[in-house]
DNA sequence: CTGAAAGCGCTTACAG
DNA sequence: CTGAAAGCGCTTACAG
């Protein structure tokens, strides 16, 4: 038909009907008596036609996109990004495209605009956030965006003041495991390593699991044996050769999670000490590389299908107008090699 | 002002000028009066406004935005995405917003359909295609793509019939380079692990390096040697274990991937082999969890940022109807600790 | 350098 | 169940 592009008034002209229904037949109106229905989509099938995402978008005020948004610590490099995020990626997109929403991803500095370089502009209908970087700094600027409408779910975080917009493990519970399968193998001096301030509240409660696992089997918790390391691998490995130069006693680590361990067991390694012989290590996440190392990483593994597809779903809900409520997901301790006992 | 979201409209009454004047200011036309631009721009500031994406990509016919398209083996499992293109990803995504390009991400099986849901649907402006599958059956569908004006760019190929559209690295040398390594180190039976049949052009261009270095060094080869492994770690994993049941006598591993690789070490390590003091092993590729082994992989390094910005700049290239030529990226031998030798 | 006007291709009240 | 009409918010010839 003519020399542009096939439009809805070209199937409306094909079918003898009129574009409007057109555009109803093909989005399934109940309004359309179903054989004209059929005809129009054998039309449009027939003639390659699909609806213009734009002109769609500009009339419904809808983008049926969302915005995945993945925050990277300025101090990390460019190259590398959290792998566990990437682990997530795979089901965020799969979700999103079985419930017909379109992924955008973008990797960036935390900027003050998201609600108005996606929302606003009518790029995405919401957001899915991954990693904040400082939560001092981050909290107010989220409960802000909440309050502007701004639509969005985020991963790692539980506070009360974010309601429906927050998915994460159960973190207590998750540093509790892991803490007491290293009390039960009989370890009593465990490091914990990681960032449990303020700056990390989904550490701190690994943090506050750990405790509670002391607690329970009748251990001292020992300040000292809290050692502080970004969330990196670099970080983990330089945590851990301080440690040993510090003379230091201890028989355990709890990383909090499995980016740090890597490089807990790459020192230890180097170093030449035995794991799980002479320490055991834990770590947090269950990356797919959780398995390279010999021995291979005993970890707390985070379901990342079920946290992807609470993201997606949540916002979808939110961008319906639904109540959503946040979840806090269920934790498994996943035995390897690394802590000695069952296992190798 | 007023109920409604900010337009342009809103800027141009405040402005004291028209809305086609507000439209060229916020795009940085040379046709508006620098001091007429600026006075716009502040007052857009002020009120938040945002263009709206659906309406600009409506009138202009081009979204600003690139598919980035990954293209998952049905055969593998749906979790897990190779590991290669994650790290291909951010540099993607990085190029693209430096040139104002959005990034939309869709993990599927291979639709007859791409040019249509992305491009004719105004979704995107243009692909790039990750991962393709049995090439033989892609090499036709990508031709028929080109010549129905499909803009794509798409890496691992090195094919002359889809000039521009391709990005690669130099797999003939660098299947030279990593062979040589071996041979330089003394060995004599160096298994070649992967699928070097017509469906993977890229990987029979590694072997044919493979067989080059051999010519060279005088050796035969023994087509007994070539071993196939799909491109998966569990498939390394078993070709290794079916190979050492086999009683065939080898000294050297070249694994096509990595990610072969990585499921060749595993195996060996569990069968009790030493590597490097029995079997040297040479990956492909540099992912980063190749160090995470003890020893670390001994691989050949692809740039990925390198090949990122040459599949986002030509693909931008072809959107704007330039020229642009395919590219073979040189690639880098980068010795670690698998195959013996200098460092460990 | 600026403005008035057209129109991109849809969706959705409104009327029947 | 269907159609005529309006209008979403821009960009871009066209005219001056």
């Amino acid at each position: 038909m003519g020399s542009g592009k096939t439009t809805s008034f070209d199937i409306a002209h094909k079918a003898g009907v009129s574009q409007a229904t057109v555009s109803r037949a093909l989005r399934d109106s109940p309004l359309v008596n179903p054989k004209t229905r059929e005809r129009i989509k054998q039309i449009a099938r027939e003639l390659n036609y699909r609806v213009d995402r734009s002109a769609a978008g500009l009339r419904s005020q809808h983008s049926k996109t969302i915005a995945l948004l993945l925050y990277e610590d300025p101090t990390t490099d460019d190259s590398q990004i959290n792998p566990f995020f990437l682990s997530l990626l795979g089901h965020i997109t799969r979700t999103a495209a079985a419930e017909k929403y379109d992924v955008l991803i973008s990797f960036q500095q935390l900027s003050d605009d998201w609600l108005h370089e996606y929302q606003i502009s009518n790029r995405a209908d919401g957001m899915i956030l991954l990693g904040y970087g400082n939560y001092a700094h981050m909290a107010a600027k989220l409960t802000r965006l909440s309050d502007e409408g701004a639509r969005f779910t985020i991963f790692g975080l539980s506070t009360a003041d974010l309601k429906g917009h927050t998915i994460s493990g159960q973190n207590l519970e998750g540093g509790e495991l892991a803490t007491k399968h290293l009390v039960s193998l009989g370890r009593k001096r465990i490091i914990f390593l990681g960032d449990a301030s303020d700056e990390h509240p989904e550490f701190k409660l690994r943090y506050e699991g750990y405790c509670k696992a002391h607690q329970e089997a009748g251990l001292p918790i020992d300040p000292s044996l809290k050692i502080l390391s970004e969330n990196q691998e670099t970080a983990g490995y330089e945590a851990v050769a301080q440690l040993l130069e510090s003379g230091l006693e201890f028989d355990a680590l709890f990383a909090v999670t499995d980016l740090i361990a890597f490089g807990a067991l790459k020192c230890l390694r180097k170093s030449g000490i035995k794991v799980p012989q002479e320490i055991s290590v834990v770590g947090f996440d269950d990356l797919p590389a959780a398995s390279y190392f010999s021995p291979s990483l005993t970890t707390i593994k985070q379901d990342t299908r079920l946290a992807a597809e609470a993201l997606v779903k949540n916002l979808i809900g939110m961008i319906k107008g639904e109540d959503v409520q946040s979840q806090q997901l269920p934790l498994f301790l996943k035995i390897r090699g690394s802590c000695g006992g069952r296992k190798t």
